[in-house]
DNA sequence: TCAATTGCGTAATGCTATAACGTGTGTCAT
DNA sequence: ATGACACACGTTATAGCATTACGCAATTGA
């Protein structure tokens, strides 16, 4: 999918991501973008959503909270990847890595082929301590 | 960890998660413990919570929902499984399917480890449709 | 032009989870 | 025995996350 253009709130819910230093929960998005007119936790529910389909934040399931895609910090989208994205996430600063394998995808891809499942959406959520953090 | 002896409500709530046919979530575990005497949304928690230190319930966090460990119906206990858990869950019917995989724990120990994160907990959940859900 | 689509704003509501009390019970070292 | 502690429990209130329902405005395209 080519990136499409986007509309006034989702590229303020996307801007509020991408300065983050950690995954941002919907209601402190909101928060942050009270300045900029919104009012209602539905105004960054329907960015978020949008932003979702586009690839361009991924949602942590563990967290209920979100994050801009890595890709984002690639400008030239040359690492764009759209197989299944795993998420380590440190409990001590919150920072959350984003990484991909495709050795990962390959084997789970036939581990669900031998129970006959169809693979929709892959969450993957590694939670525990970054480098910095012991 | 021997299984301990469970109190009153922990058995109930996981005797309620072991007869569903489908991940439940707190309020509906409170629900049907009703007419054991349950009230509170906190009753239900606190069992939960100590359902999942013993590794007799699985917490899956893209439903926000819970279900019995697999083990519970492998009564000998020959196949009770300490690594990394994943799970298949059908969007049509509901049903989830907890399976394991050494070479995806090696291979993701291994991914981690090269990025000197210390692993604590690992989520995997594949959304998508069982085999009778098309 | 009319219909369909999409995004937006607002209010209300529902679902999920925890905080902060206090009570009772059992263990166990003193 | 008694005091200190740990643990499970019960209740109320509150916090945090997400959606439903309504209506309006702009855009698109048959």
């Amino acid at each position: 999918m080519v990136t499409p253009i986007l509309t006034k709130n989702q590229s303020l819910v996307l801007d509020a991501l991408a300065h983050a230093e950690a995954p941002l929960s919907a209601y402190t998005i909101l928060d942050k973008l009270r300045d900029h007119g919104f009012r209602a936790p539905l105004q960054v529910y329907r960015a978020l959503e949008k932003l979702q389909e586009f690839g361009l934040v991924h949602r942590l399931e563990s967290l209920n909270a979100f994050v801009a895609c890595a890709c984002r910090e690639d400008h030239d989208h040359t690492h764009h990847h759209h197989g299944v994205t795993m998420f380590a996430i440190c409990e001590g600063c919150g920072q959350v890595t984003e990484f991909h394998d495709t050795g990962m995808e390959e084997r789970l891809a036939l581990l669900v082929k031998k129970q006959h499942f169809k693979t929709e959406k892959t969450t993957i959520e590694i939670r525990g301590h970054c480098q910095n953090c012991v």
